[in-house]
DNA sequence: CATGAATGAGGTTTCATTCAT
DNA sequence: TATGAATGAAACCTCATTCAT
């Protein structure tokens, strides 16, 4: 995938450490300054390279978002299979409660990256790219549908329009990274996973004492 | 207020006029293109101006984003103040939906110069603006903490963590601004309105019953 | 002579007093900030003008150097021709003293003219202009030769190199204008007229005595 | 001293080497045309260079002048230290004769340096830049009253007024650089020397005879 | 006569990219 | 492979001048 980016080394494992880096420093720089506002002069030098060794390594100022883009679109992509087994719990809630926990833990992770496209990705319009970034949105809201609906066949949940529902709480997951501005100076980590998984799961629900009830009878 | 912003024209309602349509038009632009990526030149040919007459109301690109910041502030700020006057409501239901709905329609309006800050906002650094921007978005914060504090002193609602529920409102309702990408393809505004309201209200409710047959009794 | 400039006004009287105006406010910002770097904008605010009606008295920037060269020239040649009538003196000595005190009075008078040319004339190319200024320079030079030349057959004063001691003396004289950064911080203008002609004189006697005694028994 | 002024070179051998030959190329040019008549793309062509390698040895056009201030400071400075080691001269006669010819050799050297600085300077305002080229003028005007006053109190001079004496006798010199239009016609550096030398001297003596005379008595 | 908004050529400066060493 | 000096197109901005009102 990294191959169609033009490239004067041969060597493929120097290649992909050094484009590893190279993007990791962009995307620092890119994020404090923004990408038209970062010169090459400056990703060269927070690299430790000269201009010109950077240039060995991408062949455009441009190629730096398609790697960060590939690297986005790998990590959800893995992080969306990775819900699928998600499966061994005796309630949906604990299901949501589960996945809830993991999509969050995932976006603290590649925060930077999610922060990043969200705020400067429409413009930067490297082709097919974009549209990669928010069909992976778009399935993580699928894969909360399926919850929901899953719950609310059970009975377990109640919701009037589960397609709505489902895009209120990726969004409400995704602030941890957009946010964080106002959150972090709030709450930790933890405690925002603990507190949203709460208010997220108590407006699903029926009363949460019904559902405690529902719990106990079903195990 | 624009005032601080330098001018050739001594002309004061055509400078209004004038700076009013170059950040209309800018807005245009630097939604679809991005603040660095629109030349002057660009704004220039949207305003159907010369290069030199733009720069009679402007005294430099940076300035356009003071004109929106300055917008934006003002138009938030007077949204703010209408709050102020959502008091005759016999419940703290009905206050806050009317609240939401205000808000919501508020933002529907101004979406084109939120997602921009949402987006362009952190690294377009006009001194002294951007803690303004969010200095708002925090006080929207406060205005719902306020409402659901004297809901759930009332017994309408039961929220466990009043900062992350208000907070998670304003989201809620923000993203109809900066998520339109995907809400438009399924709701109209008014469908959006009253879906949220109904979603975030059960959020907040004992049950729904409950808080029918209270405003009943109130009543 | 003015009349060459292009004007819109039919008015002379007018024009002559506007064009005084423009000439004088323009030399002020000149001498501050120079040529190039003042403003059309920035005469006509000084003259308390439009920049249109400006326009109705000068056909162009370069027009306003043109007036205040025909200035300069037309005060220099008077000042030259008064040079003539310095002749009822009984000692060329007293002539020159005479000449000196005259000629540093009419360089107090246009001190501003003088440095403004001394400064930022050479590059300021108006056809046929800084060659008129400095043809002034020369036979103001060409004047004090004269005396000189008088004064040494007489036996009055005894110069060497009589050209270069002209030019000397023009230059000492001269530099009340364009040294006056140094000058006037120690000398009023009656003093340095009347140290500096001193010093010229002494530097052109046989002794100061001989000459007093040769003044006596001319009289 | 030069390491203030912004670079994208890290050759310092080579800054050196180029912006010795831009500060030359630029000064013809400013002589030439003034400052602000030049343009960066005139001085790049000058120079045998693009635009954008002129802009990697300067941060600006006005970083040139401060190269020219730099230039001129450090060769006065040097030139004003060298005074001191005039002194081994029987007469003060002979010590002051030295020390103009070295003057006037010095001017000679960076006429166009000088010329510029007192034509251009009050207008071009680099921050602390001017008013350091006229300390070394006040400087030199220093030197020449200190050796005016051993020379009077030795006897060999008499002199009215040592400050302004010494004021003209610096101005008579620098005019080498300023007044080459009238002069370079009539004299060559050598004769210019010896006969401004002999002027100034006379104008500074009793008599020439007496000082002769005492100058064989103190042998 | 007076005004000042409009113009656009041309100025200074930046920066992604190349290529000789 | 690594370097960084060189390039020049294109960005932002200025300002003398015009002309409709």
């Amino acid at each position: 995938m990294d191959r169609s980016i033009r490239t004067f080394s041969k060597n493929s494992d120097l290649i992909q450490k050094r484009r590893k880096f190279i993007k990791q420093k962009s995307l620092e720089l890119f994020m404090e300054k923004g990408y038209s506002e970062t010169t090459i002069r400056e990703i060269a030098a927070a690299c430790h390279m000269s201009v010109g060794t950077l240039y060995h390594y991408i062949g455009s100022k441009e190629d730096i978002l398609l790697l960060m883009s590939n690297d986005a679109k790998a990590f959800l992509k893995e992080f969306a299979a990775s819900f699928i087994d998600v499966s061994d719990y005796s309630t949906v809630t604990d299901k949501l409660r589960a996945a809830l926990k993991k999509y969050i833990e995932s976006i603290d992770e590649i925060q930077n990256t999610i922060v990043f496209w969200y705020q400067a990705g429409k413009h930067l319009y490297v082709t097919g790219l974009f549209e990669n970034i928010f069909s992976v949105e778009e399935f993580s809201v699928q894969i909360i549908e399926e919850i929901l609906t899953e719950g609310c066949q059970g009975g377990e949940f109640r919701v009037n329009n589960i397609n709505l529902a489902a895009n209120n709480i990726i969004l409400l997951c995704d602030q941890w990274a957009f946010r964080r501005w106002y959150l972090r100076k709030r709450y930790i980590l933890e405690e925002f996973i603990e507190n949203q998984t709460e208010l997220i799961l108590n407006s699903l629900c029926w009363k949460q004492e019904n559902v405690l009830a529902k719990a106990d009878l079903g195990s």
